[in-house]
DNA sequence: GTCATATTGAGGTGCGCACCTCAATGCAAG
DNA sequence: CTTGCATTGAGGTGCGCACCTCAATATGAC
């Protein structure tokens, strides 16, 4: 039979009382006890039973994941995914909700997240591009005793929070790679478009590709990076001169998430030559691309993953423990058709 | 406050030992009643607390991995993995155990399956070769009782059990994709070389690949399979006489887990012809390969998830749950240098 | 020595459920 | 009507722990 509290105290020399007391890192403990303590513990091999932790707190846990209100695909697959994760964890007595904000203000987003009732929210786990209101209020939060994450987003890792996402300069490097040798020894220019550069994710991944693409294919180039600001008609705009003043533009480099517009762009304006292609992110329309063959492939983060990883990191924080770093790495997926694995 | 049993008792008009009848499916309930706590069920939105099930029932789980005796280096990532999850799972009153066995004789195999005490063992997930007996002895465990799962591996797919691992045909296919692409416009021939072609999943990805090469990449030719049979020499004699009497190779692709044989060999005879490599399953021997630049890209199935996701789905069986479809698809990896993520 | 404070012990309660026993009801066949 | 069986109810116990109270002891300062 495992061994109980009871079975501890007794193995401690103590009063299950003091155990409990030094379990639950409650005052008035002395630290010879704490030791004596600690010693049985090992000695024994002990472990809290978390039913019986679960079931005699009866706490509920409550996390929130904050992410921008603006309605791209990948964001949309990332909310179905926390719904997902919230009607799962319902039996387990754990709230999870998404909250979607604009982004475009960072004093709005530092705003919001100041607001935050931390009595009715242990962890929150938060998407949002770099800025020092935003950095001010997660450190604010922490130190109100919130578990902050930082999710899949461009910020500047705090040591105070944990981070949930890929490196993105890897993810370049590892879009550049697949560009590089998929292009082959075909010598050209290869277009880079982005919604914004404004992004710290976007310029990571940015010098990422360019690092290999500069190290390893001597024979490309890649050209400055184009902004689309998520505008149909400038994407079509710049995009349509940029590949008109380089006919020999042999390949395609969309650094967001938002494929659809800077790819439906490029297709009007091609005029027929064949292009490599690589995104990042699996959405419905860089999964059908990619099933169509207009897109080679695609450089993904998997939302499914991020959420739970991020729900097992905040639950785990909340409880005082350390998340297991193994399982919780999110990795730079490639995804071509034939490993897409649609069901 | 979240509705407990004795809730549903009363919203169901009836008491809760009978509630209690229903909810466990033990004998004695009328069918009126058990619709009637059903109908509660779902009006009062009643969930089981886990923590308290686990607490009540103290019931200890035992799951066991079969998996073969021969020391790759796969699998012994394999096993470490099984460590990691029994360290991890101890808490939870879970016993993880990993059985090697001698995988060679088919009977033997079979015979150690049939010997397994079902009072002693919830679950097991099983690494075999397809057989027959090996078949049979799955059915049989499955019927008495004990929680299958076919595991990582080429065995024909039982539907009273359930399966963990990737799509092999699917595997090959997108390995075929990035040899394809990575060799570019010159022509020549892919040489195929696996431990043994008796393993169903290097069929499956033989023709994977295959059905790649052949469709998308005419100019391209892939060789019969080689067979090491595990043996350095014979590997060494095998391909050595292919590479020389194909002095147009221009790829290798490995089928089997093990890859350091069959690519020693390579390497000791290609003479510095530059080859594209793409091997299967991240290994020690194939992530430092990686980094040297020696092998272009790795195909792989993640042996930590595997682990988790059998455990995840032998404890969900075990407590008569659906296990969560999205959560438990083992995805095909793509391994570049680039995106190693070494830490 | 006395007092104040720190530390420890004993014991109880409740979390939500599984599992058990025993009595009480219903219902049908005879 | 009685007998037999299926169904239901009432109630208790225990799983392992957190959290609480109150008393008992130890330790220190003075």
């Amino acid at each position: 039979m495992r061994p109980t509290a009871k079975d501890l105290a007794e193995a401690a020399g103590l009063s299950l009382a003091t155990v409990d007391r030094v379990l639950n890192e409650r005052p008035n403990v002395s630290p010879k006890a704490a030791k004596k303590v600690a010693e049985a513990i090992e000695r024994i091999g002990f472990i809290r039973n978390p039913a019986a932790v679960a079931l005699a707190r009866n706490k509920t846990y409550r996390f929130r994941f904050v992410v921008p209100a603006s309605g791209d695909q990948y964001l949309d697959e990332l909310i179905s995914r926390v719904g997902e994760a919230k009607e799962a964890l319902r039996a387990e007595s754990t709230d999870v909700e998404a909250a979607q904000i604009p982004m475009s203000d960072p004093h709005h987003v530092a705003k919001y997240l100041s607001a935050i009732d931390c009595e009715a929210v242990d962890g929150v786990a938060v998407m949002a591009p770099e800025s020092p209101q935003v950095r001010d209020a997660l450190m604010r939060l922490v130190e109100r005793g919130v578990k902050v994450v930082q999710f899949l987003s461009g910020q500047e890792r705090m040591q105070s929070a944990d981070y949930v996402g890929v490196d993105n300069f890897a993810a370049g490097a590892t879009a550049g790679k697949i560009a590089g040798r998929f292009i082959g020894a075909r010598p050209g220019k290869i277009m880079v478009v982005a919604e914004t550069m404004m992004a710290l994710d976007s310029i990571q991944r940015r010098l990422g590709f360019d690092s290999i693409i500069n190290a390893q294919f001597p024979h490309l180039q890649s050209l400055p990076s184009l902004e689309t600001y998520a505008d149909e008609k400038r994407a079509g705009l710049v995009i349509g001169r940029t590949l008109h003043h380089n006919p020999d533009t042999v390949a395609v480099y969309v650094l967001s998430s938002e494929a659809r517009v800077p790819l439906t762009a490029v297709w009007n304006a091609q005029g027929g030559r064949p292009l490599t292609v690589v995104a990042h992110e699996r959405t419905p329309f860089s999964e059908q691309a990619l099933i169509d063959e207009r897109i080679d492939a695609v450089i993904a983060q998997d939302p499914g993953h991020a959420v739970r990883s991020a729900l097992r990191i905040m639950r785990a924080r909340s409880d005082h423990r350390e998340p297991l770093a193994s399982q919780e790495r999110i990795r730079i997926e490639v995804l071509l058709k034939e490993n897409l694995q649609v069901e």
